[in-house]
RNA sequence: CAGCCGGACCGGACGGUCGCUCUCGCCGCAUUCCGCGGCGCGGGAGGAAAGUCCGAACUCCGUAGAGCAGUGUGCCGGAUAACGUCCGGGAGACUGGCUUCAAGGUCAGUCGACGGAAAGUGCCACAGAAAACAUACCGCCUUCGUUCUUCGGAACUGGGGUAAGGGUGAAAAGGUGCGGUAAGAGCGCACCGCCGCGGCAGCAAUGCAGCGGGCAGGGCAAACCCCACACGGAGCAAGACCAAAUAGGGAGGGAUCUCGGGUUCGCCCGAGGACGUGCCGGCUCGGCGCGUCAAACCUCCGGGUAGGUCGCUAGAGCCGCGCAGCAAUGCGCGACCCAGAGGAAUGACCGUCCUGGCGGAGCAAUCCGUCAGACAGAAUUCGAUUGGCUGGCGAGUGU
RNA sequence: UGGGCCGUCGACUAAUGGUAGGUCAAGUGCCUUUGGAGCACUUUGUCUAGGUUCGAAUCCUAGCGGCCCAG
């Protein structure tokens, strides 16, 4: 499964739209912000990781494993949802496991919300 | 142990699967353009990229003048694009050895923000008589005065001399020795220190020896300050180009703020006021401006935001060799291309091995399990500075 | 990217370059039938390392940590 850019969510505005309207699924190693879009198909994710989670090596360890673990247990084939997940300073040390399970589980629920 | 030199050492090593990003090539889709997707070859974090602080490149803005601020640097010479960096040298300080009565000299090592205290101001607690145009507390002396006297001399709220001795302090108006004196004193002499003069050596800081002078007056400028020198401001979110949606800006008409003048009665010219505001990029003086002094409405015209493209990586580059130089470094030749993201590219999993810690088994070698393998990641670029680990040397000095 | 500020007992705060002080907390004792309140006493500190100075929390340099502002 590849995880391209054009799956990922870039855009300040496309992160503001989702705080401000989407709904929220809580876990114990990050919080998922979900939206539906009315327009385009497919699945987009976007991380957001402040600099109150640690220095650049930090940050930038957390992004590569979301990323990771969401290339691996995303549910690609969905209606068009734009996701933010925001992970806490666990995310850095948590097993790998983990984070995948936690990820998969988070997606059944937007599935199910969303879907319909 | 400090010190010096080196390291092609630091997410341990090798292999595999999947994924990310960039260049190039090919293919497909959309083709009105920007583009979207797939496959393949190749590149893809560090000595310090990080922090720090200083300097430069580059870019834009500014640049009539005078004065005052402000900031930084501060022995000398060199290196460099530049520096507060680097290299070399010299005063000076500290520690130890030798020498000397001592001061001092000399050798070795380490440090070395080091212009001016004879421009001015300020501070120097406690202690001490006195802490800065010096001073007489205890002492010491007395050729002075008075009193007493056993006529030897003794005493004093007395006068005078004295900075040798005591004591205080971080610091008390050169040090040591000899002479000298009533007691003392650079009062005299020798050596050392200091000041001045010219000489020699050195590019210079400075050093060396000589001559002359008995000798100037504390410390602190990493206190204010003075002197010399340097400094325009901002920073790649600099800046250039393209350019939605929405909101809004400017010009002219509409439409004379006041006074004066002119008038073809449309308005025009000159002077002035009030308010607001811009620049001389910190301030002042002084100066140069600009706008408004009715709104709706009508006509015309920029500019900018989101977003995109460029800036954006071949360079004061890196490696090797040679030459010049004590060195920093420079020059020459050869070879090489080594990240360019932009909500921001290096990750996940598997296997084998290495090193270390912990637990268990074993007499032991060893085996099993588990955890770990620094600091940290490009954000315009470059120079400088600030780590850990490890290998070697370790003469001399200290313990 | 540029600029500014601050680190003092366990907590909050003072201190012209000259003995680091106060309040609360903590501990011990007294008082009280007990607890509280009160009284007395005690403990504990200048972020780290160098330097200037006779003397540094204060001045200088370097490091560590934290906070804030502008675009």
């Amino acid at each position: 499964m590849r995880f391209p850019r054009g799956a990922r969510l870039l855009r300040h505005a496309d992160f503001e739209r989702v705080y401000k309207q989407g709904r929220r699924h809580f876990s114990a190693h990050m919080t998922v912000f979900y939206l539906r879009r009315s327009e385009g198909a497919g699945l987009r994710v976007g991380f957001t990781v402040s600099k109150m989670l640690g220095g650049a090596v930090q940050r930038n360890r957390m992004k590569r494993r979301l990323r990771e673990a969401v290339r691996l247990e995303a549910a690609w084939n969905s209606a068009a949802v734009d996701v933010v997940i925001n992970p806490k300073k666990s995310v850095a040390t948590a097993d790998f496991a983990a984070l995948r399970t936690e990820i998969s589980r988070a997606f059944e629920v937007i599935q199910k919300s969303v879907g319909r």
